[in-house]
DNA sequence: TTTT
DNA sequence: TTTT
């Protein structure tokens, strides 16, 4: 039985341009960095700024999008879930892992510069989407360009459908 | 295009019975009612409560678990998003109700009162009807009784080691 | 004692320019509109978009910065709580509001147009200023870190009530 | 300047008595561990567990509480944010820590048996720190235009900067 | 209407 | 190490 909440929001800046990768049964797995800075007074009342590295993990549908619209320096906010994970290194070193996994994502931004776009994935959850055979890609996915949707515009066009005041 | 982000996340005790109707598709509609007590200090630093009564929304696998497992007084956490609606009224006067349709709640405390499970469930794709028929119409998918937790099925797709967990 | 939580989390537009008021203790307080739009398939499989406005209301050092820095079609990632507060109008007629009331926010966008500011009220927020291009990152697949001096010990020498860190 | 969001909502159940520990400026710092349990379906359809262990922080007025009310098995929903540090070692070797710096917790459950405190804290230590001399704040933005009804009005009630509700 |  |  599932016994807890294991939540996280994250609102940041890509560091790089994600990778993506397909697993054998064909499924996008991506990863990413984002940086999320905060800033808070020392004693002496100087401000000090720290940056948080989180690295990202999307699976399936999300992990393709995340793919393909998400670029280095990228504004998204992403909510999922924390994953703590320890490997033992060849050197036989354990190693501690921190990860969100990505359940979650939406671009901000999206000024023409490839913001806008927002998915809502689950985990590995691409099956029932896709009926098209395993496929083996390539790592790197061709760069493209989303076509940002352009309803960021509210002008008069809200006649009053669902505006409830 | 989604856009923006519409989340809700509360943890509080139920004022009542939840009510489960269900509708013409056979999809389970589960309302009940969740008080959140904030506290603040007024000027003269006395401490001043208020309580915020939210009108929950289940839909689907969620709504029927939350209709068998929470009763008045369950503590629980539940997460959605708000929505407003508004209906014009037999008198013809306008009114306006705002909703927290929840896609995910987590039985809280269960000391051997029946708490404990947990569900996430998706919001069901049919839309409630305001006057469900009481009576169970099974068709495609019949209301179900099921004590499991829904959880994300991973498929086919975990079936190798790409996966860098 | 406070009893629950209360908390929303929201991402969106601005339907127009805040308004500002100042109360006779000379606190401010903003009010504006905020459009989440999410899309749903009905059960024809038609992508049906629904936009929900939400009341934003701002008080205090946050209400500042949102009348400052906000304006009609900012983008925004507000947190705050949902207020349900009920009227009865010159003409006798109850009148139902729902706000939220922001406790943080942070605008998003903000390549060089304006925003990239944040805030967060009451509790210590900062003041807008430029945004900060993206952060570079080690391109290593090593554990990302901040690389933070490494005098962040938290042991026993704590100098003072300051958080270290 | 504040860059992005990190926020963490977590409900588990504390693993361990919490230990507190305070600073020479005489500030709590309370640390703990919580789990969160999560269940999925692997291919065959068997419920999978995982349990993720979460490093938690309290500093200041909340760190007190924490100590003071959470023990080993309490049920609790915090806040906070992530934070990842790296430590060398007095043997060499760097080694990594992911901690959940927590802002506001709320214990869970709590049927007689200590639960149901809540408390909200900030990270900027255990003083009472006196609020400072309200300012008032004759801007550029000109006021007026009252939207709200009369008896909605804040009138007197906003004698000074405190939040009115 | 809940809860503490 | 918790919890169900």
């Amino acid at each position: 039985m599932a016994r807890g909440i294991n939540k996280v929001i994250l609102v940041g800046n890509l560091g790089d341009d994600p990778e993506t990768k397909y697993t054998q049964g064909g499924m996008a797995v991506t990863s990413a960095s984002l940086a999320t800075t905060s800033v808070r007074k020392d004693r002496e009342g100087n401000s000090q700024e720290r940056t948080e590295w989180h690295r990202l993990k999307f699976f399936g549908k999300v992990a393709e999008i995340a793919g393909e619209y998400l670029r280095k320096g990228s504004q998204v906010y992403v909510e999922g879930s924390i994953r703590y994970d320890e490997f033992t290194g060849q050197d036989g070193q354990k190693r501690y892992y921190t990860d969100i996994i990505v359940d979650q994502m939406q671009m901000l931004g999206g000024r023409g510069d490839g913001g806008g776009g927002g998915s809502r994935g689950e985990r590995g959850g691409d099956r029932p989407q896709r009926s098209a055979p395993p496929q083996r890609q390539p790592q790197e996915s061709a760069p493209r360009r989303d076509t940002a949707p352009a309803s960021r515009d509210f002008g008069d066009d809200f006649a009053d459908d669902d505006i409830p005041f």
